[in-house]
DNA sequence: ACTTCTTTGAGACTCAATCTCAATAGTGAA
DNA sequence: TTCACTATTGAGATTGAGTCTCAAAGAAGT
């Protein structure tokens, strides 16, 4: 199914409605592989003439991150991250802190620990945050 | 060595200067175990009279985290959390996402792998964040 | 006590994100 | 294809955590 189809029967199963600006904020969090935040993916759609309000592009993201279309990622830096996350695996995140790349990574066995530790202190997990922070060794990375 | 002392210390090796507002904040700080937001720290001082300005308990809070005497917490609801680092082992956090209760967790082995994930992307770890979100089985918890 | 340099406090400011509310526009029914 | 009912939109105001400014106050070495 194509991203266009299945935004329309998300919202349409929500009783939500399926309008011009949410489907071109979707077809522009599609467009890229990226971790971008609001305001970039806001400045984008105006730069093509996609005048969808910044009020509106915060409220599309807020729907498509409840219903499983978009992930939110948020690096402590005071804005959130939005990648698509259809047909996505699973990952979590390494940040470099000198180029603020970002790579993604996932271990089967660290999501086992993970439950087992969770499930030992009495928890059942709904969702984890897993970041790792520090220095890559890319040679085009500054500070090397 | 007690926290007055160590506080004092670590001033005067950074040539900083040693001030009642600091020693307050620091004391403030020491005073709970549990994982308090600047806010909090900035009312409890003025409950119990101690007027240390708003901007001065966000700026002594930097320097105690600058100096790994208190550790910074971000579990993504907009505010920092801070606790005690002296003397604490490290350890990261499960949040019930009902109660709002914070439990600590530590897993070497998570640790480990962590790291070897780390190596393999071509990355060397300052720092990684890791947080599990969920619900307790706590009896006294909402939703049961 | 003196001098130097840092720190403090009050309030202005920043910035991401949310809210308000009147105008606009999907959507299902007829 | 129009109607009626609601949801959505946009512009700008607002929020809230955190930072900045700058004159006045205060550490600390001499």
């Amino acid at each position: 199914m194509n991203e266009t189809k299945k935004l329309r029967e998300i919202l349409h199963q929500k009783n939500l409605r399926y309008t011009p600006q949410r489907q071109e904020v979707w077809d522009e969090i599609c467009a890229t592989k990226e971790h971008r935040d609001a305001e970039d993916i806001y400045n984008s759609l105006r730069k093509r003439q996609t005048n969808v309000s910044r009020a509106t592009v915060y409220r599309t993201i807020d729907i498509l991150v409840k219903n499983n279309l978009v992930r939110r990622l948020d690096l402590g830096d005071g804005r959130s991250r939005f990648e698509n996350k259809i047909g996505i695996a699973h990952h979590d995140h390494i940040v470099c802190l000198d180029c603020r790349k970002i790579v993604e990574f996932m271990n089967e066995k660290i999501e086992e620990l993970q439950e087992q530790v969770a499930k030992e202190m009495g928890f059942e997990i709904v969702r984890h945050v897993h970041q790792l922070f520090g220095h890559c060794l890319d040679e085009k990375c500054p500070n090397k």
